[in-house]
RNA sequence: GUGGCCAUAGCUCAAUGGUAGAGCCCCAGAUUGUGGUUCUGGCUGUUGCGGGUUCGAGUCCCGUUGGCCACCCCA
């Protein structure tokens, strides 16, 4: 039995690799004074249908339930985020600086870097429309890889603005109901050859190249540029308005993430989207916002291909898990008395384990090891003092067993 | 949705159309109170599944399911 095509199992390493991904999101989303918040994995399919972009509904994970509701695994938060926010949002003072992990899905084809499910980092700032949100939100987006172990030399932000392109349309006289298509084949420019975009484009295909070509420039880039370097953040940013997102809900600011080896696809990406959660919740708030979606599996390839990412999660997995003690039973006569440190170890709040049922001690040791506890303590002839040992030195001290608690106390104190 | 490559032990992979194997992992012993090395032994298979060709199929053919890669599309 496999699991299902594009489901993954997490098994012990895999989890504890999430986990540590996990945590240091959480981590530096709360530096940045983000609070956590989730919604319902399963929503109405009319929500998602008529709320999520055209793109994401042609690959909805949907199904009808015992109760004949039409319902569908969220492919994204937003549309829930839109619901919550403006069902709330007085609650809250402005701005709201939010951020969730939530599990997502899709109904399509798997290959990598693309799975039918996978974890999301969205992080969304709402309520304030000023360029300092966009600098906020990038530089969150920048040190959630560093936090990785991520640096300049391995991912780039590359910054657009949606209001460059839709000024540029407005003073061709192209009417406003063909600025979405115009951009989709902007977005799309880059993957096509130039002919094919130049016929898409017809008059426009001139200007359009000059500026893709970096023949544009925009001052409101340059100045978020500035902003970021004042954080020393320049290094990890580069202007480039190819970038348009495939989504039609921005407004103003895209950005999107990549590798430097340009190997994986989008690492990140996201933008601004002041008029979105008016037209979702049908004009009863409205609130300018700016955000974006990170996914663990991309990233996740990023760390595995970027060796000191890779040692930076590998030793947070390390400390997450490591064992403060495994406890030999020398002597089965004594095993009682390992069992009553055992409770009383465990709630002074060390990691403890110990051997379920009777084993040679040269197997102790050996469990110990590869459990990756950190010392030993051995109950045998030496009781009412046990053998304390530091498995690394291989050094060992004598301890009276009513003073174990305290000594390993003193021990970490120091 | 389209195309190419692939599927053998828990994992990584061998095996001219002729008896299905190795390494790793796991378990046990060498070692009855001391771990990372080493040595010995043991366990594990409807060769993804279903048909066909053949005296004989892991191997060739067809179908199917799943995987990888490239398109399409994109969180």
């Amino acid at each position: 039995m496999q699991p299902l095509p594009g489901f993954r199992d997490f098994l012990p390493e895999d989890c504890a690799f999430r986990n540590a991904l996990f945590a240091t999101w959480r981590e530096v989303c709360r530096r940045y004074g983000f609070v956590e918040w989730d919604g319902p994995v399963l929503e109405p399919t009319d929500l998602l249908q008529k709320k999520s972009g055209p793109e994401i509904v042609t690959q909805l994970f949907n199904f009808t339930d015992k109760g004949g509701r039409e319902v569908t695994l969220r492919p994204e938060l937003t549309p829930t985020l839109a619901r919550v926010v403006a069902a709330h949002e007085r609650a809250f003072r402005k701005p709201l600086k939010w951020f969730s992990i939530p599990q997502c899905f899709r109904y399509e084809k798997q290959q990598r870097g693309r799975l039918r499910e996978h974890y999301q980092l969205n992080c969304d700032l709402i309520g304030d429309d000023s360029l300092g949100a966009e600098v906020e939100t990038i530089a969150l987006a920048i040190d959630l890889l560093r936090g990785c172990g991520c640096g300049p030399e391995n991912f780039v932000v590359r910054l657009s603005d949606r209001a460059f392109w839709t000024d540029l349309l407005a003073a061709h006289s192209v009417p406003e109901e063909r600025w979405n298509e115009l951009l989709q084949i902007i977005d799309k420019s880059e993957r096509e050859p130039r002919d094919k975009t130049a016929e898409k484009l017809g008059p426009l295909a001139a200007p359009v190249f000059e500026i893709l070509d970096g023949g544009g420039r925009s001052e409101k880039l340059e100045q978020l540029v500035q902003q970021l370097a004042l954080r020393g953040l320049a290094d990890y940013v580069k202007i480039d308005l190819s970038i348009v997102r495939g989504l039609a809900y921005y407004t103003g600011v895209v950005f999107e993430v990549f590798d430097r080896q340009g190997e994986l696809r989008a690492i990140a990406g996201g933008g601004r989207y002041d008029k979105l959660i008016g037209q979702l919740s049908d004009g009863a708030v409205n609130l300018p916002a700016i955000g974006f979606a990170m996914g663990d599996v991309v990233l996740g390839d990023l760390i595995r291909n970027t060796p000191v990412a890779a040692e930076r999660m590998a030793e947070k997995v390390r400390s997450a898990s490591t064992l403060d003690l495994y406890l030999i039973i020398a002597k089965e006569e004594h095993r009682g008395d390992a069992l009553g440190h055992v409770q009383q170890l465990r709630d002074a709040g060390w990691r403890v384990d110990y051997p379920i049922g009777p084993m040679k001690v040269g197997k102790q040791f050996q469990t110990a090891e590869s459990l990756g506890a950190k010392a030993t303590v051995l109950y045998g002839d030496e009781w009412p003092q046990v053998k304390l040992k530091t498995l690394a030195t291989r050094s060992e001290t004598l301890v009276p067993q009513e003073k174990l608690a305290s000594y390993l106390q003193a021990r970490a104190g120091s």
